[in-house]
DNA sequence: GTCTATATCCAGATAGAC
DNA sequence: GTCTATCTGGATATAGAC
C-alpha cells in the first residue's frame, strides 16, 4: 500500500490497457465496429467479458482511443517531415516511402490507416471520435502547402494544389487498405506514385 | 386472375424490389451492413417493417443483391473497353473518364464503389455475397493485360503489370471512396492519375 | 397487400462471488 | 483483480389482424 505499489499497479494497468487496444485494433479493423464484440475483444486478449470493463468503460471508449492514436500519428509524420530542409520534391519522395514501407513493416500501422479509412465511411462512430476524424484531414493541407512550394520552384506540375493531394492521398490510403484487406499481396514500389507529381 | 394480371403484378413487385434494393444501397454505403437495421430500410422506402420481408428474405439477401450488381457492373465496363480497338494507353484514358465521370455523374455508381471496398473490408458479410467478392478483382487481370499490351508497343512504362494495376485501382477506388463519404469536395481531373502510366 | 404486435435472440454493461 | 451470472435493451424475423 505504499505509493510505490501504487505506480506498480498503475503501471501494470497500462501494460494491460495498451495490450487490449492492439487487440481491439486489429478486431475493428478485420471485423468493423460494429460486428466487432466486447467478448471478441476480451477472448483475443485473453481476459473475461467483465474484466474488459476494468480497463475500459465501454466499447466506444476503445474504439475512441484507437481513433485518437491513428489520427494524431499519422498527422505527427507528415508534419516532421513538413519541417525538415528538405526539397518539396523530396519531401513527396520520403512521406511516400515512410508512409507505405511503415505500413509494410508493421502490422499495426497499416491497420491504424485502415481503421481510419473505415471510421470515414462510418456515420454512427462515436461522438468524441467522430471529433477528432474531423481533423484527420489537416495532413492534406500540409501536402497542399508542400505542392505549391513544389510547383513555385518547377519540380511539381503546375495544377490545383488541394486535387493533386486528393489523388495523391486516395491512392496511398488505397493501396494500403488494399493490402491490409488482402486485395493485393504486397505493396508496390512507392516510386510509382512519384510521376503523378512532375512536371510533363 | 388471367396471366396478364400476374405479369403485371410481377412488375409491380419487381420496380418495388429495386426501389427498396437503392434505398438500401444509400443506406448501406452510409451506414455499413451491421448498422444499417430493416427498420431504416423500410422507413426509407416508404413501407413497414414487415412488408419488407414480402420482397426480400433477409437483409442478408439485400446486400447479397447489390454486392451482386455492384461487381458485375464494374467488370462489365472494364471488359467493354479492354475489347474494343483502341489503343491500350487509350483504353486506359477511356477507363479512368469512365469510372470518375460516371461516379461523379451518378450517387448510385459511386455508392456501388464503395460498397465494394466496404465489402472487401468486413470479415462478417454474407457467404454468398463473399463468394462474388473473390470476383471483383477480376478487372485487375483486365488491367494487366491492358498494360502489358501498352508496355509492348512503348506507350506504357516498363514496370511490373500487377504493381501498376495495383496502383492504379488503389488511386481509383481511394478517389471515388473520398468522395462518397465527403472527404474531398469533388473528384479532380482524371487526367491526374495517367502519368503514373507514361515512359520517363 | 399491408400493417402492428410479438417471440426470440444476442450483445453491452453490471453485480456479486471468489 | 478476476470470473460467472444476470439484467436490460434493441434488432431480426414471424404471425396474425385488417
Amino acid at each position: 500500500m505504499t505509493p510505490r505499489t501504487k505506480e506498480a499497479n498503475a503501471q501494470i494497468k497500462d501494460e494491460r490497457r495498451e495490450q487490449i487496444l492492439y487487440t481491439a485494433l486489429k478486431l475493428f479493423t478485420k471485423k468493423g465496429l460494429a460486428d466487432t464484440k466486447i467478448s471478441d475483444i476480451a477472448q483475443a486478449a485473453g481476459i473475461s467479458h467483465g474484466l474488459l470493463y476494468n480497463y475500459f468503460k465501454s466499447k466506444d471508449e476503445i474504439y475512441t482511443e484507437l481513433i485518437r492514436i491513428a489520427v494524431s500519428s499519422s498527422g505527427g509524420m507528415l508534419e516532421q517531415i513538413e519541417q525538415t530542409d528538405m526539397q518539396p520534391i523530396e519531401k513527396v519522395h520520403a512521406i511516400t516511402y515512410g508512409i507505405l514501407n511503415n505500413a509494410a513493416a508493421y502490422e499495426e500501422s497499416a491497420c491504424f490507416f485502415a481503421l481510419m479509412m473505415q471510421a470515414m465511411s462510418y456515420d454512427k462512430i462515436p461522438e468524441t471520435a467522430a471529433e477528432i476524424m474531423k481533423t484527420a484531414m489537416k495532413p492534406m493541407e500540409a501536402m497542399c502547402r508542400i505542392i505549391t512550394d513544389g510547383q513555385s520552384r518547377g519540380q511539381i506540375k503546375p495544377c490545383a494544389p488541394d486535387q493533386l493531394a486528393a489523388a495523391y492521398f486516395a491512392a496511398v490510403n488505397g493501396l494500403v487498405y488494399f493490402m491490409v484487406f488482402g486485395v493485393i499481396a504486397e505493396l508496390p514500389d512507392p516510386g510509382l506514385l512519384i510521376p503523378m507529381f512532375l512536371p510533363n
